[in-house]
RNA sequence: CGGGGCGUGGCUCAGUUUGGUAGAGCGCCACGUUCGGGACGUGGAGGUCGCAGGUUCAAAUCCUGUCGCCCCGACCA
């Protein structure tokens, strides 16, 4: 009985083999990330999952600061006439647009909508603020909420509003902004892996994928525990495009005026979504060290024997210097602390007992691989950091080997088939560039072409669908 | 927008078939005993049964309408 109990940690979570999407329910649910609300698709984002956010961001800007963004704000709303100048954009965002119709009791005599994205405004802003060569590039970039009226939603996958950051660049030539495109995801690469602790694939969408509006888009696509793929950040390179349709443009240094080139590219809550598919297990969250909000949670036993809380609060405060670090010592039992720190993800956990006390160690636990270690309270910080690292790269790994132990490859259209109805995960197969054979598998398969990966294979010469000359190694898989 | 499920204390649900004055477990509050993997005792607070009509002496229960949420698909970060 009492060994049973130990394997099945908790009740409250149903587990990821038995249905992954409830799993994925009861997780965001149980580590208190949010509570969904009276308005459908839009939750209130709670302590645990907003200081998640927050660490995202800061970590975020900081490498954003280190390309020379600056941060802007501008309004959430757009009118109409603005939203309607880029054709592709409109017809690419009008079907889930959220509108305002009235400014208290009147009519508005034109409708504004809630920015599903900002191109237009900026676009607005820039057509003003940029005169000359010397006024560029712009890089900046806003953190605020976006809505987008999603008939399906989500916790953090897809919910109508979303906290992101929207980046807008505008520069003198086609090649500076390809080269910002490319440097941005980079930025959201490096920073999924290295913070995250999530690999992913960058490359570029093929034209039915890409954004509207935009000429090219790149992508980093992550592969989460089900084997189904995850967006998780994007880059776009507009060219002109939205220049023209704006009249965005710049005296150059040869005294002729030109059209700017612009780039956009975001990062959304999505990726709480993403730490959460990609890291948890049956116990709950499990976060890497770097977004952790509390990264060592202390859990006293029998903490009304004399000496037990100070123990522990003398630990938080040797801790506090290398680590966020919490001390648990509400009344619950230590078990129901266990449960309730992997729950909620934190990576270590340090048990402290009389016991302990006496021989002045501790147990420390990682979330990750649920491994226990009895330190002396001597190497307690030392050790305590040296976990964080590990644990940090461990969780990259064993994400990275999950990946690759779900990526498949398939020379043609049978194997193709076979993959995608036993298997979940990547498919790496050659395309010929035609849209009517990216149709054609999205139909028969429910699997959309995830993107043409910078690092291509040439893993045959034919086209897995129609048998005609490849052009692409693309990566194909179902996804969120 | 299609298919399925569901709206009853904070949460999970029973009660609805066969109408008769609102239930359980968990959680919450107080006190005490506990404490190395979701402890226990005693006492306590908390609900116009999603909403609006209708039928009836009487509606959580029957009828009509309506709103919302969850899951699965099609569309999107």
């Amino acid at each position: 009985m009492a060994d049973k109990e130990n394997k099945k940690k908790v009740e409250a979570i149903t587990s990821m083999d038995v249905d992954f999407a409830q799993w994925y329910t009861d997780v965001v649910k149980k580590a208190e990330l949010i509570d969904y609300t009276s308005v459908k698709g839009c939750m209130v984002i709670k302590p645990a999952g907003y200081a998640i956010w927050e660490l995202i961001q800061s970590q975020l800007d900081a490498r954003f600061k280190a390309t020379g963004v600056e941060n802007v704000y501008l309004p959430m709303f757009i009118p109409e006439s603005l939203l309607q100048k880029e054709k592709d954009h409109v017809e690419g965002f009008a079907p889930e647009v959220a509108w305002v119709t009235h400014g208290g009791l009147n009519p508005l005599q034109e409708r504004l909508c809630v920015r599903p994205t900002s191109e237009t405004l900026f676009c607005d802003f820039y057509k003003n603020d940029i005169q000359s060569y010397r006024d560029l590039p712009k890089v900046y970039n806003q953190w605020c909420s976006v809505v987008r009226w999603e008939k399906e939603t989500r916790p953090f996958l897809r919910s109508r509003e979303f906290l992101w950051q929207e980046g807008h660049t505008a520069h003198a030539s086609a090649e500076d902004a390809e080269a910002r495109t490319i440097q941005m995801l980079n930025v959201y690469a490096d920073f999924c892996e290295e913070v995250l602790a999530m690999p992913v694939i960058k490359g570029r969408k093929t034209d039915k994928e890409k954004f509207a509006g935009a000429e090219a888009t790149y992508t980093i696509e992550a592969l989460m525990h089900d084997g189904k793929a995850l967006q998780s950040g994007t880059s776009h390179n507009f060219g002109d495009g939205f220049a023209k349709a704006f009249g965005i443009q710049f005296t150059d240094k040869d005294n002729t005026l030109k059209y700017v080139h612009q780039t956009s590219w975001g990062m959304t809550t999505r990726l709480i979504g993403a730490i959460i598919m990609v890291h948890g297990d049956d116990n709950g969250l499990v976060l890497p060290p770097l977004v952790a909000p509390t990264q060592v949670m202390i859990i006293p036993i029998a903490q009304k024997k004399e000496g037990v809380l100070e123990k522990a609060e003398e630990l938080k405060q040797r801790l506090g210097r290398v680590c966020r670090v919490k001390v648990d010592d509400s009344d619950k039992s230590p078990g129901w602390k266990f449960s309730e720190q992997e729950m909620r993800g934190i990576p270590l956990r340090v048990e402290i007992g009389p016991k302990d006390i006496e021989a002045n160690k501790c147990i420390i636990c990682r979330r990750d691989n649920g491994e226990k270690v009895e330190v002396s309270l001597n190497q307690l910080e030392a050790t305590v950091e040296q976990l964080l690292v590990q644990v940090q790269k461990d969780m990259f790994e064993r994400a990275k080997a999950h990946r690759e132990a779900n990526t498949s490859v398939a020379m043609n259209l049978e194997e193709l088939e076979q993959i995608l109805e036993t298997r979940p995960g990547f498919v790496k197969a050659m395309w010929c560039g035609d849209q009517t054979c990216e149709d054609s598998i999205k139909e028969k398969y429910a699997a959309t072409s995830r993107c043409m990966p910078f690092e291509q294979e040439q893993i045959s010469d034919t086209c897995v669908c129609c048998g005609k000359p490849a052009k692409k190694m693309v990566y194909w898989g179902r996804a969120y």
